[in-house]
DNA sequence: GCGCTACGCTGCCATTTCGGCAGCACTCGG
DNA sequence: CCGAGTGCTGCCGAAATGGCAGCGTAGCGC
């Protein structure tokens, strides 16, 4: 329905290139370059600043350009809208999420969704922090599972979740008896750390350093299945949120001991999304499994072995 | 820049007729009606329910309409955006409005507007109360110097500014001294009534309901023009806001007393813009030299002679 | 019933637009 | 100096777009 420019314009704007978006586009570099000088013809502007590497927006561009993407985005929506009515979930949900909801909840959601209604596609990304006010506010995604922070604008929480930062390490290790810890009492044992702020909620980065126990890792890394590995080993105590081992924990392969401080007692995950943005239907359906799943691992989230703590709150 | 469906689209669904809408497009009617056929080929419903009498959206078709009406709006607004960058204001203001205001504090605001903006153009339209949630929402217009009704939602009070319904009569009419005057005071002598709901505010309206007073007008009418016209040759008082009668006022033609009822005196006229939508920059200066205006005039607006009250709140 | 009108729709054709190919002018890095 | 990258431009065939005339149908007035 929509003219083939406005694909066009936001392909160069991407590649930064008008033979490169060609490329991307498997058209003619020629077709490209007549499109956008008669889209600046029309505007009655320059969209990109012309040099010998390529092409980049002006500020009219940008302009532009977040016209059209929304377009884009909406003209999907309302066809799912559509296909909506007639019954069959249809269209892409664009998920942003921490590596480890990605690695351990979606999947099984992304499952339940696909028998469901077929014809509903994923995107699932895991993002950098410094990217998600982008990431969300740009509509390159529908919503987000993040850890909440509150200096993001532009969002809304439409569910959150408190989960609490916990010390986990392998049964038979001599804290596993603990109902709760402190930073100082593990130091005296080996930690595997992550060491990117980027896995760690800014809030709880800011809880560690401030602690002022001072934590010696053997075992610094970014990748969450490199920390299960290591403590599966009994290699060390790692600090995480129980969601991307809640199968260990459950199998009692692992054990998740709540830390006694108070900043990282309510850390809290939230179902993000972008503020003054319409849901698609497969992304209504899609945020509906990821609270009902959440709802049902709150137990385990907050207290994984004991009794049931409290639930969801709005 | 967009597909010409787009437009056709749009027509067809305004004049639930093909070949109406390819009549004011000034189009061959095949050529509309190939469009649509090839676009509900595309989107795999059929976007219109085919009668005798014409064409009439489809649910999906209502939808669609939806996303085609605000890709255009918001194409406008993004190149009036662009056209503010150059330092030149352009584009389209739509502006729905009570009469009153319409007649009297508009037209210097465009006059204002038009000189030094002179590529700015203006729809300025009065409306019918019931059709002011519609026409904001839809996006129709980009803002609407109303009566503020509480009942009506999906809109923002962008600001809000007091007025008081009051007596207007002639300097020599024996109430003309009065500071404020009451319903029943009035009811002893000939009145001159509006007998539309249209211009009357609903909360207006039901506070006069309910006074009880029994006014018996002696000329009813729906023209603001006629009610000066009667008013000025001593026919009788007529209960207004003072915005459509500033002229006068200030001139010492006419006298605007004040009602005593609580419900009269605190009547509001607001700027209203629909929520979720950004304003173009047009839209934006309008709505700022509305509000100066209003500010200039808040003193007469509340008490026409006196001394000084207050000022614009938010 | 019989025109008359208005409706959506469909072939056929001219015109306009779009895309592919090759090539130009230019700049940058080796 | 040369090759590789950039944006841009003629030229030409192909595709889309719109105009014209006409078909079939349904409602309305006489």
């Amino acid at each position: 329905m929509h003219a083939a420019v406005l694909r066009y314009f936001d392909h160069v704007a991407r590649q930064g290139s008008i033979r490169k978006a060609a490329e991307s586009l498997s058209i003619a570099s020629s077709a490209v370059n007549r499109q956008i000088l008669r889209l600046e013809d029309e505007i009655g502007v320059p969209l990109f600043e012309r040099s010998r590497s390529g092409v980049r927006p002006t500020a009219a561009g940008e302009l532009l350009l977040r016209h059209v993407r929304e377009t884009q985005n909406e003209f999907q929506r309302a066809r799912a809208e559509i296909a909506s009515l007639g019954g069959t979930v249809s269209g892409t949900v664009r998920i942003i999420s921490l590596e480890s909801v990605v690695a351990r909840v979606l999947p099984q959601i992304v499952a339940e969704m696909a028998t469901r209604h077929p014809r509903v596609s994923f995107t699932v990304l895991t993002i950098h922090p410094s990217e998600v006010a982008d990431a969300l506010r740009s509509g390159d995604s529908d919503f987000g599972v993040l850890f909440i922070d509150n200096r993001v604008s532009g969002v809304e929480i439409v569910a959150e979740f408190p989960t609490t930062v916990g010390a986990l390490m392998r049964p038979d290790h001599p804290l596993a008896g603990a109902r709760t810890l402190t930073l100082t009492e593990c130091a005296r044992h080996p930690v595997v750390m992550l060491n990117d702020r980027w896995l760690l909620d800014p809030i709880m980065a800011a809880e560690f350093a401030e602690s002022g126990a001072r934590l010696t890792p053997r075992i610094v890394s970014n990748s969450i299945e490199f920390m299960r590995q290591t403590i599966s080993r009994g290699l060390g105590i790692g600090f995480v949120s129980p969601i991307g081992f809640l199968d260990e924990i459950r199998r009692g392969e692992l054990v998740h001991v709540p830390l006694a401080e108070p900043g990282l007692a309510s850390s809290r995950i939230g179902i993000l999304v972008p503020r003054q943005r319409r849901l698609s239907p497969p992304a209504r359906l899609a945020i509906n499994h990821v609270q009902k799943h959440f709802n049902e691992f709150g137990r385990l989230l907050t207290a994984p072995d004991r009794g049931p703590k409290r639930r969801r709150r709005r």
